[in-house]
RNA sequence: GCCUGGGUGGUGAAAUUGGUAUACACAGCGGACUUAAAAUCCGCCGCUUCGUUCAUAGCGGGCGUACGGGUUCGACCCCCGUCCCAGGCACCA
């Protein structure tokens, strides 16, 4: 896709070689977006490599196997520029939503939806506040004196034992301004990752900050603790804390000893159902104080605690005995009358952050004014390319250090001499809308226009979507690339750029291609990671896989050198594991490689790579040239002569029935893009035609050019040269026009059609032997057949039938 | 940890979605053709000394879709629980 937007990066002189064009409408639309305040600049919080003085990926600090494993990680916060994806959460949601009346994307897979759908994370629930008397330095209330925070269990509410709140919230940092251990703490949760992964593995810490706010129903006192799994961009970054019906609160309760209060109950035996929430019900039966209620063990959580609708309030003064809803609403409502508090809607979807402290991808058009801050590239003056010229040390973002970047550069307002912005786009803004930009490439006086509006919405409308028909990506792009790509549109669509609502009518995912990982870790701490063809594996007597030696000497590594095996991951650059389909069709040509990865495994599949069974499919296509020039001088005669009237014998008629299923299976799978199937299909049809013995009647002599006509068809979309050729060569392009343009063949349902079907037959469910009946025969005609059966009579053994179960043109089932 | 998938012969996988489990291939074994090799063709190919039998042939029985339960006349498929693998977790893209 970059490629062939001329986004292609040299990877060997690491320098980028930018389409200015493209880099001028990601430019012009990031503007556009800061006019309407979608963009924005904020700081963020990110894991920085102190040593290499550049930000880390993820995958660098997560999962252990990363390239900085040597070095220290710390927290910094930088500041960077922002969209406001959030702002359309509820219309990405609703088009993607399972189930949902908005749902537009029918036509993709459930299981992308539902990912999509918890991303974007809706959440409906009670946000108030706590008051306090707490003053900063100067004497001003901390957050007006209310501390904010957000539950979906509101019901919970009297069992609010402590509060926590994130390292970062403004309680946290006034405490710890006078509080050297928590100031302490703060520093050590800095030392942590920032991603969700680490948060959620890492150990739950807290620390007292000293402080009280309270309670805003009891007016009871509650204390406030730093806790290193809130969250301070989500919610307002502060939790009530209610260990009897949280899990991770009833652990950290345990942990630091703080009281656990149950305040709602269960009774025992009765099932949790969400139809147990009647709004209104106070009471259920063996609720609380009844003595079925099921016993609360503040020493061990159960899972139970937790469910919601399951119980009645408990311990809840007023809102004792009232259901989970009902109980919500009471407690909203009265938060409402006090002025602290309503229901709201929160999402898990955070903004996106754009900006990246890297040599490639579109600059950002800011300039940096000392009197006037930053300030947006006049339009005229666009695109902002990146200099050719520029080398990358390996740290830093080396346009700090480039000034031929900055050179000339004044600032638009002043004409001062200012400093470029050196944060680039992330590279997912070019795969926000780079099909769009397709459909109208050479476009010079617009980032989209007519061309766009064609394909996109035109062209698509007649074909019954409303973006691009079909788009095919990796599952890896299941939530970011996709949802930055509908949101995009979303955002072009309201500038009046384009008239679509979302980019992608169906959408296929394929399944990640994975091989082995080898890797050693080199003297300086990095890693260095080998080819599969370098190494030999070892193997435990089980056969598993213990680890690998180098086969020959590499640089200074000698042959033997003892390599780490990683287990399988998806194929990737940097880690060696590859395959270059190229070796494939240079062995076997393009026809086998292609038939070779559709039938190995339908394409949602994660696949391991193995190309062992490539003989398999190259043998199939030289049977396939083979039977075709077998035949050559009969199908070239049967091309040239109708032979539609002609007489089948029986055997024919059964060939033709088989011919027939095959074609119905295969345009079946080609249509849900089961291309495996469509594959061993052929191969049936091919395997069928090759056991059956001609002979030179005029019937026979049709079905063979019938089935010569369907098998190149079939196979056409798969192997196309091949193909080709066999239809040129055999008179097909003659008689029926070129292979290109032949329609795609129609079952003939009349081929179909059996005098007599085999039915299974089961007793008690297990097979015990067949039955041959007429195709016509009714329900009550198989079953006598069934019943008066040798292999029933054998099966029963004299026990007496006390139903059957008749499965139309499957089987029959006798109970005894 | 959370979200989303997946786990079926020695291997890749199929099962038209609750109705014959293992289609179609790969590898392997046996055979034909050949001076030989390659290519090609034919046959076998889940487990089980459980029964019958001289037989390790054939026929029949039992067990089998990661593991443990459940629903059903019937479960690879639906439900509950467990284990393992992969993808995503917001700066790899």
């Amino acid at each position: 896709q970059m490629q062939a937007l001329g986004l292609a990066i040299d990877w060997r002189r690491e320098v980028a070689t930018c389409d200015p064009t493209y880099y001028k409408w990601n430019q012009w639309l990031f503007l556009k977006m800061l006019e309407k305040g979608i963009a924005y600049r904020k700081t963020q919080v990110v894991n920085w490599d102190p040593v290499d003085q550049t930000v880390l990926a993820n995958e660098q600090v997560i999962d252990g196997k990363g390239w900085r494993t040597g070095a220290v990680v710390e927290k910094r916060e930088i500041p960077g520029y922002y969209l406001k994806i959030t702002d359309y959460a509820q219309e990405l949601l609703d088009h993607v939503q399972v189930g949902n009346d908005k749902a537009t994307l029918k036509g993709w897979p459930e299981r992308v939806r539902l990912m999509q759908e918890n991303w974007i994370g809706k959440s409906e629930g009670v946000r108030f506040a706590f008051p306090h008397e707490i003053k900063d330095a100067s004497g001003a209330l901390i957050g007006d004196g209310r501390m904010f925070v957000f539950t979906t269990r509101a019901d919970t509410i009297m069992g609010v034992t402590f509060c926590a709140v994130a390292p970062e919230h403004p309680l946290a940092l006034h405490a710890a301004a006078t509080n050297p251990k928590l100031a302490a703490f703060l520093e050590e949760c800095k030392a942590g990752g920032t991603t969700e992964a680490e948060l959620a593995t890492q150990e739950k810490k807290g620390e007292r900050t000293g402080l009280f706010v309270t309670h805003p129903l009891t007016g009871e006192q509650v204390e406030v603790w730093v806790g290193n799994y809130v969250l301070m961009s989500y919610g307002d970054g502060a939790v009530m804390g209610v260990p009897a019906h949280d899990e991770r609160d009833f652990a950290f309760a345990l942990k630091y000893g703080l009281p656990i209060k149950q305040v709602v109950a269960v009774a025992s035996g009765v099932p949790a159902a969400p139809g147990a929430s009647d709004a209104g019900s106070t009471s259920a039966p063996g609720a609380a104080g009844t003595p079925e209620a099921k016993h609360f063990d503040d020493k061990q959580w159960q899972d139970w605690y937790a469910e919601k609708g399951a119980g009645v309030a408990v311990q809840s003064g007023k809102y004792n005995g009232l259901s989970f809803k009902a109980c919500l609403d009471a407690v909203a409502a009265d938060l409402a009358a006090k002025g602290l508090g309503e229901k709201k809607t929160t999402w898990r979807l955070r903004d996106w952050g754009v900006s990246r402290q890297r040599y490639w991808g579109t600059p950002i058009p800011i300039i940096h004014c000392a009197e006037h801050g930053a300030v947006p590239v006049p339009e005229k003056d666009l695109p902002v390319i990146l200099p050719q010229d520029c080398v990358p040390d390996g740290s830093g973002n080396p346009l700090i250090k480039h000034e031929g970047f900055h050179a000339g550069v004044v600032c638009p307002v002043c004409g001062q001499a200012a400093r470029r912005e050196t944060d680039t786009m992330d590279t997912f803004v070019d795969s926000s809308w780079y099909f769009m930009r397709y459909c109208d490439p050479k476009n010079s006086e617009q980032m989209v226009a007519a061309g766009t509006d064609y394909w996109m919405r035109d062209q698509a409308k007649a074909l019954g979507g409303s973006g691009m028909d079909q788009y095919i990506g990796g599952i890896e792009h299941a939530i970011l690339h996709l949802l930055y790509a509908r949101f995009w549109t979303k955002v072009m669509r309201d500038l009046g750029l384009v008239k679509i609502d979302e980019p992608f009518t169906k959408l296929l995912t394929q399944g990640m291609v994975l091989n082995h990982i080898y890797t050693r870790k080199t003297d300086k701490g990095g890693i260095e990671y080998f080819w599969p063809h370098e190494v030999e594996d070892f193997h435990d007597d089980a056969g598993k896989v213990l680890g690998a030696k180098l086969k020959q000497a590499k640089g200074d590594l000698p042959a033997g050198t003892l390599i780490t095996y990683e287990g399988v991951g998806t194929m990737s650059k940097s880690k060696n594991n590859g395959v270059d389909p190229q070796d494939l069709i240079e062995k076997y040509g393009a026809d086998t490689a292609r038939l070779y990865t559709m039938f190995t495994a339908p394409p949602e599949a994660t696949l391991e790579w193995n190309d062992a069974g490539v003989e398999g499919s190259y043998r199939f296509l030289r049977r396939v040239w083979g039977f075709a020039h077998k035949h050559a001088d009969a199908l070239r005669a049967a091309t040239s002569r109708d032979l539609s009237q002609a007489p089948l014998r029986v055997e024919g008629q059964k060939l033709r029935r088989e011919m027939h299923m095959v074609l119905k299976q295969v345009s079946y799978d080609y249509e849900r893009m089961q291309y495996n199937t469509v594959v061993s299909g052929c191969m049936k049809l091919l395997n069928a035609l090759d056991d059956f013995a001609f002979d030179g009647s005029d019937g026979d002599a049709a079905l063979r050019c019938e089935g010569v006509s369907l098998l190149v068809r079939l196979l056409y979309p798969a192997c196309p040269h091949l193909t080709h050729t066999i239809w040129a060569e055999l008179g097909f392009a003659r008689a029926v026009g070129d292979l290109l343009d032949a329609p795609w063949p129609q079952v003939d349902a009349a081929a179909l059609v059996q005098d007599e079907i085999e039915l299974m037959l089961q007793v008690n469910g297990k097979l015990r032997g067949s039955l041959t009946v007429p195709a016509g025969a009714d329900k009550s005609a198989i079953e006598a057949a069934a019943l008066a059966s040798e292999a029933f009579v054998r099966a029963a053994n004299g026990a007496a039938p006390k139903k059957v179960i008749v499965v139309p043109g499957r089987l029959v089932n006798i109970v005894v």
